[in-house]
DNA sequence: ATAGGGTTAG
């Protein structure tokens, strides 16, 4: 091996291995002196490691003065400011290898894809990504089209992704496993499921991921039944052991409130690492269970691991719902010894703590102190003067998020009519109620309708929160119906409660034989006939006899 | 050498 090989690798291992400031000042330095800087390879690899360390200026001057521009140095620049969400650059790069010598290939349009995923405009960029793929010929190309896939449902473009992944030909596993999970992010869980058949049918062998895949999904208790079926796949198909499916399995079954068997698939996995110790912690916390989730976050730093900001960000919010500063303090203390206290998801998490533990000074002074304020932050912030009550302030940061260019999204409308809730603003909540779908085109959901309703309920107006749910789109949420509910009770309207109780009952015993029949149809592909008949009689018992009409395959 | 798939803040 020769000495230049072998300092690549070292710088390689060491781009790896190391992610502070400090280092990549000694390497800059040493770089520059040597001849190292001349060589293509190691060019790429520099930049990665740039990248790594947060460093795009470095990475861009070295890109700038780099002789020969390979195919991978275009990328690796491409993808560093991508990857940072930096899309202005990252598409202004692409505008000019265009017009260099060096053509596009399908990684470019990968890179490009992953980082418009996430970006507030996302629809046109993707579709000028897409647009551009096809023109360079990469229209069905599967590592092209898995990327373009994959933004294209993380943004809930549906419709788009499933027309690129019918288009590709032969689609490799992972294309299989892209457009499953794609399903799963936007809600239709059971098509997903659907394509898994679809899939299996067509002599694909799945692997891991498509397990990892079916589990993004089934996301609540009511899907339970099909999480343990796809939980008993993985188990037949020996793809239990994987540590992702096994962190998969484990935040599958939180979602579904299970924490039993999160618990146990988490005690199977050999050797936790700390992104499976942060699912079950995770688990612990969407289940309500604070205490566990402080108990466990000490475990974990007795253990030597060293947690990072998602998991430092949910202890915090267990700490916010146990509303006791005290513990929030002593993990605020914790975070500063890290140096996580600048990131801005454990900052907006703080915000969120103090807020919420009753020291909003606290929370002000932590978001006046972040120096770029994002989304979260302001709706951290937003949510914590509505909770106290200062409803006028709440709606100020609104309107200086507005003229920051930031798009609200639906957890600021949330936040707003939180605020308009806890100081009983009926007609100002009504209003951006209105505005939220008009103005900035966010679908309501199930926590907006029920602060609609919890709005018209405290004011007294009961049967106007009746009607208001019954035009509702079907099925309708039982937490709608629920908040309806407990307003009958504070005013003491029988009748209605009656009614109400009885819509909820319905919608449950509705839901619940639509999934059984979904499940029993799973087993009868596997000839698991017992089971099939086990749940038909359910089904039979509870709803008449009648099944409807769905299918799988 | 550059992608793609485990947890994810409000």
């Amino acid at each position: 091996m020769s000495s230049q090989t072998q300092l690549r690798l070292i710088i390689y291992e060491f781009s790896r291995k190391f992610q502070t400031k400090l280092s990549t000042q000694k390497l800059h330095s040493f770089v520059t002196k040597s001849q190292l800087a001349r060589d293509p390879f190691f060019a790429t690899q520099l930049v990665r490691f740039y990248e790594l360390n947060d460093d795009l200026l470095s990475a861009r001057k070295l890109f700038d003065v780099f002789p020969e521009r390979s195919v991978f140095l275009w990328n690796s620049v491409i993808r560093a400011f991508a990857k940072a969400h930096r899309l202005g650059t990252a598409y202004s790069l692409f505008s000019e290898m265009l017009s260099s010598d060096t053509k596009p290939d399908s990684f470019t349009f990968a890179c490009l894809a992953r980082g418009f995923s996430e970006s507030f405009d996302t629809t046109e960029g993707l579709r000028c990504i897409h647009g551009n793929a096809i023109v360079s010929g990469l229209g069905f190309d599967q590592i092209c089209g898995s990327a373009i896939i994959k933004a294209y449902s993380k943004a809930g473009l549906i419709v788009e992704a499933s027309k690129l992944f019918v288009s590709i030909p032969e689609p490799d596993v992972a294309l299989w496993n892209v457009m499953l999970s794609g399903y799963g992010c936007c809600g239709f869980w059971d098509k997903g499921i659907y394509l898994f058949n679809v899939m299996l049918h067509r002599g694909n062998r799945p692997d891991c991921y498509t397990m990892v895949g079916l589990t993004t999904g089934l996301i609540d208790p009511s899907l339970l039944l099909i999480a343990c079926s796809v939980h008993g796949f993985c188990l037949k198909m020996n793809l239990d052991s994987h540590s992702h499916v096994g962190c998969a399995l484990v935040s599958m079954y939180s979602r579904c409130k299970c924490i039993a068997s999160a618990f146990s698939v988490f005690r199977s996995i050999l050797e936790p690492d700390l992104v499976a110790c942060s699912s079950l912690i995770t688990g612990y916390s969407k289940c309500g269970n604070h205490k566990e989730v402080l108990y466990l976050f000490n475990e974990l730093r007795m253990s030597g691991k060293k947690p990072d900001c998602v998991l430092v960000a949910i202890v915090l919010g267990s700490c916010a719902e146990l509303s006791n500063s005290l513990y929030g303090q002593e993990v605020h203390s914790y975070v500063i010894r890290l140096g996580l206290e600048l990131d801005i998801k454990v900052c907006s998490a703080l915000i969120d703590m103090y807020s919420k533990c009753g020291i909003l000074d606290s929370a002000m002074a932590l978001f006046a102190g972040i120096p770029e304020k994002n989304i979260v932050s302001f709706n951290s912030v937003i949510l914590g003067l509505g909770l106290h009550g200062f409803a006028s302030s709440a709606f100020e940061k609104f309107h200086e998020m507005l003229e920051m260019g930031l798009k609200p999204d639906e957890v600021t409308f949330s936040a707003l009519l939180s605020t308009c809730c806890h100081s009983g603003l009926l007609h100002e909540g009504q209003e951006i109620f209105m505005r939220m779908k008009s103005d900035f085109g966010v679908e309501p959901k199930t926590e907006h309708h029920v602060y609609i309703v919890k709005l018209l309920g405290m004011a007294g107006i009961l049967e106007e929160a009746f009607d208001y749910v019954m035009s509702l789109r079907r099925p309708i949420d039982s937490g709608i119906w629920g908040a309806l509910l407990s307003c009958c009770e504070i005013h003491e309207n029988t009748h209605l409660a009656e009614v109400v109780a009885e819509k909820i009952l319905e919608s449950e015993e509705e839901r619940r034989s639509v999934y059984q029949v979904m499940l029993s149809n799973v087993y009868a592909r596997y000839g698991r006939w017992d089971e099939v008949e086990r749940l038909r009689d359910g089904i039979s018992d509870s709803s008449g006899g009648k099944l409807p009409g769905i299918s799988w395959v």
